[in-house]
DNA sequence: TTAAAGTATACAGAATTCGTATAGTTTAGG
DNA sequence: CCTAAACTATACGAATTCTGTATACTTTAA
């Protein structure tokens, strides 16, 4: 499973949220500067973490958005299932129904691969935005 | 990373090749109806499998393919590597030119992923087609 | 009531994947 | 040495997915 751009981009947008005040309001075009993230898609995914339910949005004249679950409540798996849906590493593994297989046996290459997601996904619901947060900020120390 | 369709096939491939004995000599067209992958799709994943060191080609009349290791040294990482190539669960893992973010500090990010790719990696190398043609083995005689 | 913000949906270009087609080359056996 | 059976090389095209943008809204504070 190829984590996306979108993806990619989603998690230095929560990433960059953390930076500001809680409950603070952030605008789509200061996100979108900091991140270097084209405005539109900016938006588009800003929407798709809001109905997430990883950010609150605020509509009309000084609206914006703000994280609406704490960083440390807040991991990668999460962020990048918002955008990309389910992973899975093979499509067998998603929707059963495409696996041909089953009648040759071969499925017990995915089981093995199940396996080996299965992992995949624990190690990213182990990373939390916190944790990420306090990594950035020491890299921002060190090179300033 | 998503594992491709012809990964999978390719997978495949090698796990019925190791039901035939030894040295023998198997033809695409065996392999493509064992298989059910598309002879023209079996012959281009079977040269690749070729060059990539796993496969012995025996060219002309009374041509056709055996495996060049032994399943036991043959794993599910080298077959997918063969096909689909160095294995990056997102664009900036494998060529770093590409990451652009360096100065924004977001590449704390990719150093998690590669953490986790790194482990992903590891797993697909501990399964050897020894082990699954064992598996297989096994759920066909339950099934028969 | 107006301007600044977010929302919804659809579209288009690019990249990747999947599979096929065309035109070879090699080799065993007669 | 000729032929048919097999593999090889390359290129092409259709389908899918990804990336990003455009168009037309709705909401809300001042």
């Amino acid at each position: 499973m190829k984590i996306t751009q979108e993806a990619d981009y989603a998690v230095r947008i929560i990433l960059n949220l953390t930076s500001f005040s809680e409950n603070e309001r952030v605008e789509a075009n200061v996100i979108s500067e900091n991140t270097r993230v084209p405005l539109r898609f900016t938006l588009k995914i800003m929407r798709k973490l809001t109905n997430g339910g990883i950010l609150k949005s605020f509509r009309g004249n000084n609206g914006g958005y703000a994280l609406l679950k704490k960083p440390s409540e807040i991991t990668l798996l999460e962020v990048i299932q918002i955008i990309d849906g389910q992973i899975n590493i093979n499509k067998c593994l998603g929707d059963k129904s495409v696996c041909s297989l089953n009648s040759l046996n071969y499925c017990v290459v995915h089981e093995e691969l199940r396996t080996v997601q299965t992992r995949m996904v624990q190690d990213l619901e182990n990373v939390t935005f916190e944790s990420l947060a306090n990594k950035n900020k020491f890299v921002v120390q060190k090179e300033s």
